[in-house]
DNA sequence: CTGAAAGCGCTAACAA
DNA sequence: TTGTTAGCGCTTTCAG
């Protein structure tokens, strides 16, 4: 059964392709006996109007277009979800790609997305992308006027709307804590390569040594590629100095680093604290528990959709940069030194 | 910068629209210098074709629509990556929408599809639908033409291709094992509802008590719904009866009841050993690291893709129903008894 | 080599 | 109340 059109309606009927236009929209132009005809023919035939001739007349698809690094990321992945509960609660349908922090995938995703295909995108850059600062697939879009939110991994080099978490805050704030519970010796393992996100929390990490007058030491930062060996980086890190607090800079390596500092007969939180980002589902169930800093992805997700939504109901407005405050959760992995 | 069109390019120089039609294309029927002058001009204005009206031209989208009941959930999280990947690699795109385990969002999303919105479809049938059973939206667009694969949460009631997992043998499996290292009295955490896929595993769980001649007790069968508290239901299982084994049906669940027992002053897995479904990230980093089943969430994906993908470019092949076994991964929370 | 016309499926003036 | 026409953006015969 092949789908019928109005036309194949118009044609059983031997009625104008427009006069089954309206009958199935119910219109009250059409007398009550042939439009009950016709629609109870249509109901029976599984009559459904191409949604893709509608779009191209209205110019508009009612969808919106996300991109994301990679979506074995909790983190994003609550974004999406909370991306796709606003958009469906609007009418909107959510069209989504991985860009899988590749440049050359992204460029093609939005490519794809530069053809009258979604009403809006909402996207986060893909590492290598912000490495090479290299946006002109982004910048044809936003110049063929599709409103783009960018949120988490975002560039200045854009004019559009932006949410963003408040990684300097973060990196402040989770610094504090350690500070604030006694320890000297705080070392960051950062698997964010050179990604805005992790530079600004590393600057606020700075800046929280700063306030306490405590030296900041660049051995401290573990930078941590895919191809490192994390045992090795801490045997490293701690045969260097006696280290009090570590902060991983997303949710898995801060597992790790409790894994392997447990493993080297270290007491967590007696000998060294340990808080990471990006909370997930993983930190409250390992032991001790993670003191985490959440991000609310589900509530940035929320938000990027609010306003992208916004923008395509009533374009013109001026661009808005909305900063999202972390919140930090306290656990087990951090104690309070007497 | 308003979209350019075709007929902007027209306009602009003076020629017909199927004249610059022919000359983006390259076509060998248009003078090499027209064409020259017209392909800088729409590269300088960033002429893109408009996707829906080709779209509508062709009768095809190259697009596969995917609902999945729970993004949450890291198995589904897999399958949407595996089926991400191989789409992409044949050239589709991918719209995903979220069920969230409704019956009525399913049916809302289902409509959408049936409009010529995707090529094909990919679905695990959300929670409520499976438990009432009914399958009009999906079925309607079966009768559309629109090809559909289905997997994990399925359905008899369907004729389609279908990729499931061998979950009744995954039962077996688990229960045997935990037969094998001396246990005797297994219980099972099941928060599956009445889903198919847990319907199975405990099919393949009474399998294998039988094969050990060990007597099926229902009363070591906990239904966990969400407004169950697990506290309270290990309670009374454990006051129940000496457990030695407790097969948990999903991830999250295996890992909450590990803590709970651990809590209970238990040990595990010399007291009680735990088995849980669902391989996700958790598993690996509790303490004890749990044995898991694993279902191979990113091959399903790629199976279930490239099963879609093939019945577009070739219909009218019979349809097939594959099964995925799954693996058991032993650790650290099954051990054997001397 | 270039253009006119038809058509994908639908809606919305405007006529009849 | 029904039908005609035009058009959304594009491709594709078929004439010129």
């Amino acid at each position: 059964m092949k789908k019928v059109t109005l036309k194949d309606i118009a044609g059983h009927f031997n009625v104008s392709i427009s006069t089954v236009s309206k009958a199935v929209n119910d219109s009250h132009e059409i007398s009550a006996e042939l439009k009950l005809k016709i629609q109870e023919y249509a109901k029976e035939k599984h009559y459904k109007p191409n949604r893709l001739a509608l779009n191209l007349l209205n110019r508009s698809t009612n969808t919106i277009g996300v991109v994301v690094p990679n979506i074995l990321n909790y983190f994003f992945v609550q974004v999406l979800y909370g991306i796709e509960k606003v958009a469906n609660e609007n009418g909107y349908n959510i069209i989504s790609c991985i860009s899988n922090e590749s440049s050359a995938k992204e460029s093609k995703t939005l490519e794809f997305f530069d053809s009258g295909t979604v009403d809006g995108l909402i996207i986060s850059l893909a590492e290598e992308t912000q490495n090479e600062n290299k946006h002109e697939a982004l910048s044809d879009i936003i110049n063929n006027d599709i409103p783009v939110v960018l949120f988490d991994r975002v560039t200045d080099a854009l004019e559009c709307d932006k949410v963003v978490v408040d990684d300097f805050e973060a990196g402040y704030k989770t610094t504090k804590h350690l500070i604030n519970i006694g320890c000297n010796n705080i070392a960051v393992v950062n698997p964010t390569g050179s990604s805005s996100v992790g530079k600004l929390r590393l600057l606020g990490y700075k800046k929280a040594l700063e306030e306490f007058d405590i030296p900041y030491d660049p051995k401290l930062i573990m930078n941590l590629t895919s191809k490192d060996d994390l045992d090795m980086l801490m045997s490293f890190l701690l045969n260097y100095k006696t280290i009090e607090g570590i902060i991983g800079l997303d949710e898995i390596t801060a597992v790790k680093v409790l894994e392997v500092v447990k493993a080297r007969g270290y007491n967590v939180p007696n000998d060294i604290s340990i808080i990471g980002f990006t909370n997930g589902q993983l930190s409250k169930y390992v032991t001790p528990s993670l003191t985490m800093v959440s991000q609310h992805g589900k509530y940035i997700g929320e938000l990027t959709a609010k306003l992208l939504i916004n923008r395509i109901k009533t374009p013109g407005l001026p661009y808005e940069t909305k900063t999202v405050k972390t919140s930090l959760l306290v656990r087990d992995s951090t104690k309070k030194l007497q």
